[in-house]
RNA sequence: GGCCUCGUAGCUCAACUGGAUAGAGUACUUGACUACGAAUCAAGCGGUUACAAGUUCGACUCUUGUCGAGGUCACCA
């Protein structure tokens, strides 16, 4: 709620009370339609009952009563049920001169008392590379994060990589059969797509492999398992477990392969972390943990040595937190790197950002932690997004349509400089400016895209008709902050001015910076970028229109001309500020 | 099959969490550059919110059922 709103409901909560003897009533607020003269509107459906009145003379009074009461509410008019209430001019221009000399407009400065809040985000297996799956966590996760910090929040970003397991042998084992040890240097591949190679080359050979087995009269199933092939990979995981020194080598040296590849990546997509977690140090933990559960009584053990949890009491079902030979599963890992966190940074609340196939083993773990006594764990939650779908439909690495995310990455940086090219703006920007420029523009046109979408959903994007860079995009924003920028540049203001005319346009785009802040605190509480960027591009097309319909630079009257120069500063502001929450950046020219 | 998501203009997405006549972008049609930057603005076209019942002052939103799409039910991660 806004300030304006606020003091509206406090005055309506008494006046309520008064009137009609409700205690703790329900004041919702919406904004004006466009239709109807007003700011804000109260709907009073609710009272109605307690009141025994129509709608229509229960608004009545309460417009009457407001109007009496509050300086800021100068007139009203009743629709049906719905109180349409005139802010005064003063309280608007009066926000508009706050907002103007704070620098923070919007944002929730953080002490030692605000809260702690870790994201997780990103953490990638170290077998290849990232693609577009990849993209939408990062950007999702770190805009999260931004967007919190911006609520108040003190956040701590977080990964946890997932450095062990069968995949990364299969990779490793591919290389040393198939390799003639080739390195990144030697090749001139990033490392995490040479190792992402040999994963492809080792799921090749182990194809032929079973196609053979079964060629010579083997079932499918028995194949899958016996291929020699995958009997090594197994081989050498079992050596890994133990240390051998061999196998830590070429491990150790693939995996920083793939960091180096992974860091140029983060670097370019502009995100970044306070704590890496590995899951190589974190499973042992867990497997700690889960030995404690056991005497605790929260596990139990099978037969066959495997432990268990039993979940049935929440409506789930058993679920294996340890191996028969004593290995740990992905679970465990988990149980051990969330209590790990908890030490290192004591959180109230924990967000995952990971795809939505994984709700049930998040459903599962906040479950266990909650019954190995952690009760922060009530504090965790699945930031649980939908999957990026092709044209084509799923992607498949199988069926190699993945779209991988340096190549896509470097497609719109093409686009951004073929079309910047073609509108021939360029003339007297040096080079530097215009590499800098056409990443900008290409990688606000990316983030964008994706984020505007409301991330519990699944979305389509299709790579090959790229992304537009008219409409509701980030290039459509970030035009409009160059054209601003372009008015100030030539404009002498003194940073101040005293009075606005608040025409429609003008007082347009004055209400929609002023809601700026509460959608701050609605997009941290609900982990959605997509609301910034909808508030962003609704300012922009006010503007816009203020831009269109009001003279600013040719304005003859130099206090007007102040006032709009002064409103035009203060969108440009709150557009960066807001783009910055999405990771992205806007330029002065373009 | 059990459980969990989702179904909105031709296409891509919104809808302030139950509020007024469901909105944007794109595509298509048309108008505005001797201009503070046209990557812009203005107008038109486009809907039985998958379908059917129900709940109430009021439903895209909540309940149930049907149809359709996806996910998940691993000693994978």
């Amino acid at each position: 709620m806004n300030q304006a709103e606020i003091k509206v409901q406090e005055s309506v909560e008494k006046i309520v009370q008064d009137l009609y003897g409700i205690e703790n009533p329900t004041v919702s607020f919406q904004k004006t339609r466009k239709e109807f003269d007003g700011d804000i509107t109260l709907v009073v459906f609710p009272f109605v009952k307690m009141a025994r009145k129509k709608p229509e003379q229960v608004a009545e009074e309460l417009g009457t009563k407001l109007v009496e009461e509050l300086d800021i509410v100068i007139a009203f008019n009743v629709v049906k049920g719905f109180l349409n209430l005139s802010i005064s001019d003063a309280y608007w221009t009066n926000f508009l001169k706050e907002a103007l000399v704070n620098e923070q407009f919007g944002k929730v400065a953080i002490d030692d008392q605000s809260e702690k809040m870790i994201v997780e985000y990103s953490s990638p297996n170290t077998n290849k590379p990232l693609h577009l799956g990849h993209i939408r966590n990062n950007l999702l996760g770190y805009s999260v994060a931004q967007i919190l910090e911006a609520s108040g929040i003190n956040v701590f970003k977080v990964q946890v990589i997932n450095d062990r397991g069968i995949h990364i042998c299969k990779s490793m084992l591919a290389w040393q059969k198939f390799g003639n040890g080739e390195t990144p240097e030697s090749t001139g591949l990033k490392g995490d797509h040479l190792v992402g190679k040999y994963y492809v080359a080792f799921d090749k050979y182990y194809r032929a492999e079973m196609d053979k087995l079964v060629a010579e009269g083997m079932d499918k199933d028995a194949a899958k398992k016996k291929a020699p092939i995958l009997i090594e990979a197994q081989e050498m995981l079992l050596k890994w477990e133990n240390k051998d020194p061999q196998t830590i080598e070429l491990w150790e040296t693939m995996n920083k392969w793939v960091y180096d590849g992974f860091a140029s990546t983060y670097d370019r997509m502009g995100v970044s972390f306070d704590k890496n977690y590995y899951e190589s140090n974190t499973y042992i933990l867990g497997k700690e943990h889960v030995l404690k559960g056991i005497e605790s009584g929260v596990f139990y053990r099978k037969e066959d040595q495997s432990v268990w949890c039993d979940l049935t009491a929440d409506g789930l079902d058993h679920k294996l937190v340890l191996r028969s030979d004593g290995t740990s599963v992905y679970i465990t890992q988990d149980i051990g790197t969330a209590i790990e966190r908890h030490q290192d940074f004591p959180f109230k609340k924990m967000v995952y950002t990971v795809g939505d196939e994984q709700d049930y083993h998040f459903k599962v773990l906040f479950i266990i932690l909650k019954k190995l006594g952690y009760i922060w764990s009530e504090g965790c939650s699945h930031l649980s997004y939908g999957m990026v779908d092709l044209p084509s439909g799923k992607m498949k690495s199988r069926e190699g349509t993945v779209v991988d995310a340096d190549e896509l990455m470097q497609k719109m940086n093409d686009e951004a400089r073929a079309i910047s090219e073609e509108r021939g703006h360029l003339e007297g920007m040096d080079e530097n400016y215009q590499s800098e420029l056409f990443e900008m523009i290409g990688m606000s046109a990316l983030k964008y895209f994706i984020l505007k979408v409301d991330p519990r959903k699944r979305m389509m994007f299709d790579p090959n008709e790229s992304i537009d860079l008219h409409g509701n995009t980030g290039p459509f924003i970030q035009y409009t902050y160059a054209r601003i920028s372009s008015i100030l540049r030539k404009a002498e203001w003194n940073g101040d001015f005293t009075a606005i005319p608040l025409d429609e346009p003008t007082k347009n785009v004055i209400k929609k910076l002023h809601e700026y802040p509460q959608v701050i605190q609605t997009a941290a509480s609900e982990l959605s970028p997509a609301l910034i960027c909808n508030y962003t591009f609704e300012l922009v097309k006010e503007y816009n229109h203020f831009y269109q319909s009001t003279p600013i630079l040719r304005e003859s009257d130099l206090s007007l001309k102040q006032a709009r120069i002064a409103l035009s500063t203060k969108v440009a502001q709150t557009i960066k500020s807001a783009m910055i929450l999405l990771g992205v950046n806007v330029p002065t020219r373009m």
